[in-house]
RNA sequence: GCUGGCAUAGCUCAGCUGGUAGAGCAGCUGAUUUGUAAUCAGCAGGUCGGGGGUUCGAGUCCCUCUGCCAGCUCCA
């Protein structure tokens, strides 16, 4: 009958096949198991179902559950299911949108007065699954605008009407599974049948369409999986992080505490937690001082004027302290940020062109009013350290300065272990100027430095609009937190405004006065945050050279006590963390008491360990491992420490 | 800030439809003198987050404030 037409596969090979063949039938003349698991298919750019006939030349790629796409697609399905089961169990509920998320999906909907319960969400699994065993097809169909209006209109659906009104006519298509049409891009899944395990995790409130001041639907988050084992490790991964929840590590393992009577969003650091700090901090310190930065410490108050130069008083007014006045009225700010400070230790006295870079670098904590519900832990709090710096340079040496601040920030995230971050340029939205200060000839010279200085340095980046700082553009280091939130550690911003709003300038070889350059960078972002996804990427299992305790010495009785302090006070001279457990005990309650604390070294020391000026050393996590002379024992640690921080024994 | 949920001993939690609080762990005391993830016994510990209300009676129901959780919005 008809025209043939020739695919490209992945691979660069081609096959032809008569024009109109489905993807499914594409992936059955690839093979049966190929056509059993796919999902979808990829035609050139788009995502196609696969009963969608085919009726050009085109590259194409069968997905399965083995691909992004093909979840995708799996659980964007799901989400119509789970409208459909809605339907059905609360009749005239109205429909946002709802997509698959990284990890499921998700569907906005208007249940008018409506609350649900966890009964509820038991009953809509449950629904989903009496319905997925109906097997229906997902029916894909083009629909003229003005009939897709009639169909909502018809139905009530005001969500959908107005996602209708930025379509247009000819690009509209409808899916339609057992007695559920959906407005819909598509693709989906053959049919419902291949959704046979479904959790509803969660219910929240969602703006619609994103905006604060629209009416807030109710948004169903959920899972599904073909099989119940998929299900049941995706729950249990789920708890697995529940458990490396900072939040929770913080108070078993006595780091920091928060009291209603101080205030949301104030952290209170307990002893661990503080040597823990203050470990990070020095490390950075001293790497600091190496790369050239100079120490400064500036007051945690303000007047209102340095921060009406700076432009920060106008533009934040929301997320600040409430000023604090004096009987002049003069005003003071609670710093929200370490800037204009920094900029007046700058300008105490005038500069040369020789000594610039000047790198001014302080643990400076601010105080900001974040909203309520943003509070979260340590990765968003009201009061925190930022570990600044601000470097006042040429023209001509932002571009060097930046990616010594590269190197810098991945030298810190290399040697904690995060090797999984993301960079992201945040530059400035295009569309909403007035929202940040200065020309665009400053804000271009400023985008193109960042993306030099990033791409010179291997970086793989990506560029985000609207991210920027009101002040330039930045570069945005980004973690992952162990429930998959993504939070903003590092960062380095170029800024040609403060210096001209501050009128900053130093005196160039030519005897004139020039404008400096501030390139504002923190490479763990703050301190609190930092330590927050630090100890989840951890689970707390700190390396040995951050571990508040690092070494517990364990007498297995009253005998060996004695022994017990003099080893630890041994450790001690020889500059490790260490304590004795001198309790009554027995060794194995001692060595749980220590494990559950994540103590990277246990000693456990008896008669013969004694006789021979010995420890039996135990690792946290994985054991007994054999006994060793103490002098070695300190060497062994010593030589763990320096290979931390990648130095050799003889440099240490 | 918004929507929803939650708040009981230091921690983790139990307490049915209202009848004036319980466990385990931790702590303290004593016994046990201990060899690689919990020795035994006893004791002590709570105005049930604060305030107000309904009721003969409130941990339990209602209002309000504070704090926490999820998401949304925000994030210099």
């Amino acid at each position: 009958m008809s025209a043939s037409i020739t695919l490209t596969f992945p691979d660069g090979s081609t096959r032809s096949y008569d024009s109109g063949i489905t993807g499914y039938d594409v992936a059955a003349s690839i093979s049966e198991g190929l056509a059993r698991m796919a999902v979808s298919v990829g035609v050139d750019e788009e995502t196609w179902d696969l009963s969608r006939p085919i009726e050009k030349d085109a590259e194409v790629r069968i997905f399965t559950l083995r691909d992004n796409e093909g979840w995708a697609t799996y659980w964007h399905s799901s989400a119509h299911l789970m409208a459909e089961a809605l339907q059905e169990l609360f009749p005239g509920v109205k429909f946002g949108i709802g997509p698959a998320i990284e990890k499921g999906f998700y569907y906005d909907v208007d249940l008018g007065d409506r609350q649900l319960t966890a009964a509820d969400l038991e009953a809509i699994e449950n629904k989903m699954m009496e319905l997925s065993r109906k097997d229906a097809a997902y029916e894909r169909r083009e629909v003229p605008k003005a009939e897709a209006i009639a169909y909502f209109k018809e139905k009530g659906d005001e969500y959908k009407l107005e996602l209708l009104e930025d379509l247009e006519d000819g690009s509209i298509t409808f899916y339609t599974q057992g007695d559920f049409t959906d407005l819909c891009r598509g693709p989906h899944i053959p049919s419902t049948g291949q959704i046979k395990f479904a959790k509803l995790l969660n219910i929240a409130g969602a703006y619609w369409r994103g905006d604060q001041d629209r009416k807030q639907l109710t948004r169903l988050y959920g899972i599904t999986f073909p099989k119940k084992k998929e299900l049941d490790e995706f729950l249990e991964m789920l708890e697995l992080a529940r458990q490396r929840d900072h939040r929770k590590l913080g108070k078993e393992l006595e780091l920091f505490h928060f009291s209603a009577k101080v205030g949301s969003g104030l952290p209170l650091w307990l002893p661990k937690g503080t040597i823990l700090r203050e470990t990070l901090t020095d490390f950075l310190k001293e790497e600091q001082m190496r790369r050239g930065y100079e120490p400064v410490i500036t007051p945690h108050i303000g007047r209102l004027e340095l921060y009406k130069t700076s432009g920060h008083y106008p533009y934040y007014s929301d997320s600040q302290f409430p000023p604090m006045m004096d009987d002049e009225e003069e005003g003071y700010l609670l710093k929200p940020m370490n800037c204009p400070h920094h900029t007046q230790i700058y300008d105490a006295r005038p500069r040369s062109y020789r000594e610039l870079p000047v790198r001014l670098a302080e643990f400076g904590t601010v105080y900001r009013y974040e909203q309520s519900g943003e509070l979260s832990g340590l990765t968003r709090v009201r009061g925190f350290t930022v570990d600044d710096a601000h470097i006042f340079c040429r023209p001509d040496q932002v571009k060097q300065e930046f990616k010594d601040v590269i190197d810098l920030t991945l030298m810190v995230f290399s040697s904690l272990g995060f090797d999984n971050f993301k960079a992201q340029v945040s530059l400035r939205d295009p569309s909403n100027k007035e929202k940040y200060v200065g020309d665009d000839a400053q804000w271009d010279a400023a985008e193109q430095a960042i993306r030099e200085a990033a791409a010179e340095k291997g970086l793989d980046t990506i560029e985000i609009e609207g991210e920027a700082a009101f002040y330039g553009p930045k570069l945005d280091f980004m973690v992952k937190d162990a429930l998959g939130r993504e939070w903003q550690l590092g960062t380095i911003q170029i800024d040609y405004n403060l210096p001209q709003r501050f009128d900053l300038w130093f005196t160039g070889s030519d005897d004139q006065k020039h404008r400096p350059v501030m390139i504002h960078r923190a490479p763990f972002g703050s301190l609190e945050r930092f330590i927050g996804v630090l100890i989840e990427h951890c689970g707390g299992n700190f390396p040995t050279w951050l571990s508040p305790l690092q070494v517990k010495v364990l007498p297995i009785g009253q005998d060996f006590n004695a022994y017990a302090e003099k080893v630890t006070k041994r450790l001690l001279k020889a500059g490790f963390r260490a304590e004795a457990d001198l309790r009554h005990e027995k060794v194995g309650y001692k060595i749980r008491s220590a494990e559950m604390q994540k103590t990277p070294y246990m000693l456990v020391v008896g008669q013969s360990e004694m006789d021979s000026d010995s420890v039996a050393v135990r690792r946290h996590g994985a054991g007994d491992q054999g006994v060793e002379k103490v002098e070695s024992f300190i060497a062994l640690l010593q030589a763990e420490i320096d290979a931390a921080f990648g130095r050799t024994a003889d440099e240490a």
